[in-house]
DNA sequence: CGTATGCTTGAATCACGTCAACTGATGTGG
DNA sequence: CCACATCAGTTGACGTGATTCAAGCATACG
């Protein structure tokens, strides 16, 4: 299967995109439960139409890849539980010198976006244990032609994700190293609060500061000095696989953070659009 | 009409988002010679579909703002002519430390995505002479609801646009100067090829030093020393509105350039999908 | 027990930002 | 016609934020 490559050989092209489902599913697969953060939006029936589409759940571990860039793709996966990040590694695949262009938490489609496109610009992966539902692309194609509604909604869900995009250009190129990380832990506190993953203060963040950086576009060394000055601020404490707020409102100060590109996320009316 | 302000003050909340289209219209509106760039991809059936949907057509003036982060949009507009621009501004709308997250060429659609969103997180604004068609919301989920087929075309406009949001991330977070700019010209000279602007090596390029410190996030005077650098280099002269390419291969080996994210756009195959 | 991995620290270097002054082209009103 | 303003582009000096390299030190794991 599709695992974190030791060996450093580059897998072999046409490797099979099959996906092996760990159960054989159908109706009833999807629980309440995982109706969390991003896929909130989608009304009830959409919701029955999906969990009768899942063909499979799968377990992926730590840094285990499930897709990359160029693979013909069938499937597309709904986070169930855990976290994945989306990287581009140009030029000759150098995994050194690749960036994270996205992270997906529960709830979150994580390739939704290979529907109309097929096939992906970017790796896939897990960066820790993860639990995800799979959705053959027939089926999709099936709930979009049998409803413009459902369509439109799936449309969004990839929308709101461009939208997420957007603020990471802004990120990169405007905001300086403590700005950005402190924003990119904003969006994550935010995010995971919608699916419900934050108690007291305490952000589940399965990261190292190497993932940082890789979000950042820093050195892990710089990375390590902003997590102290952050920690010595009193704004927050980032560390194995925790972020601790201290200071939820000093630290989206210090980023400048405006949470309306998350749309519904930010817990705006929908009918009084965002104004700054 | 929502044109650049020179008063300084802004303009009132509620603006109408009613877009006054300067002649009324109808099929035969969109001529074959619109169907260029990106919009290449649309089969002839629906661009039989859009031209019967399009009602309006509208010129904008160089810098003049379609629409700002939270209007809500009735309509979207496809770019047939000229060269427009996304920016988030934040926070307080500060002008001078916007950052541009998109830029739009002929056959772009500009903001088909707040047909799902329903009210964008940026600003859309003009940087040359623009000529837009206007396509009410109504309409398109018309073209939606009767053929699934078309949906998802359109769901893929959108997507191809947010695969270049990600190399714009990776360029901001990986790209040193001289790279992202050099790596932003070979998009623009690529996507102008597309929709047939690129005569002997000449990219029209209608924007400042300013405006590539906008696209780049470096200050003006560093986007100033770098396009002396790429000058010397004999690599390509950019000014005065144009992009003068002397060594393609140069320019591309400098900024790592792979053409594999625009997709169709990069003039590959779509059965065999790009391997690094 | 040795070997990764993850975090830390310090010093040297470099890329880029900032400030200020200057040029040349364009436009405007008297 | 000239005086003046504006804007795009350029140059040089200087400050600083981030990278890089090197070394040290934990913890976890074979």
């Amino acid at each position: 299967m599709k695992s974190n490559d030791p060996t450093g050989t580059p897998p072999a092209r046409q490797r099979p995109a099959i996906v092996m489902p760990s159960h054989v599913c159908g109706r009833g697969t999807l629980k309440e439960a995982h109706r969390c953060g991003m896929v909130r939006e989608v009304c009830d029936a959409l919701w029955a139409r999906l969990d009768g589409a899942c063909d499979g759940i799968r377990h992926l571990a730590p840094r285990e890849t499930l897709s990359q860039a160029g693979d013909r793709l069938t499937h597309s996966a709904l986070l169930l539980d855990g976290i994945m990040a989306r990287y581009i590694a140009e030029p000759g695949r150098d995994r050194n010198n690749r960036l994270m262009v996205s992270i997906q938490v529960p709830g979150d489609f994580v390739d939704l976006h290979a529907l109309p496109l097929r096939y992906l610009d970017h790796d896939v992966a897990a960066l820790a244990d993860c639990k995800i539902a799979l959705f053959p692309h027939d089926a999709l194609t099936g709930i979009m032609e049998q409803d413009a509604e459902h369509a439109r909604m799936l449309w969004r869900l990839t929308m709101l994700d461009a939208a997420i995009h957007r603020h990471w250009i802004y990120r990169a190129g405007r905001l300086r190293a403590l700005a950005a990380v402190a924003d990119f832990i904003c969006e994550m506190d935010l995010r995971l609060q919608a699916c419900g993953k934050v108690r007291d203060n305490r952000v589940p963040l399965p990261m190292t500061s190497a993932d940082l950086a890789e979000v950042s576009g820093l050195s892990t060394m710089h990375v390590g000095r902003v997590l102290r000055d952050l920690r010595e601020a009193n704004l927050c404490t980032i560390g194995d696989g925790v972020a601790l707020i201290h200071d939820r409102e000093g630290l989206r100060q210090l980023a400048g953070f405006d949470p309306s590109y998350m749309y519904q996320l930010a817990g705006q009316a929908e009918p009084t659009p965002p104004r700054g």
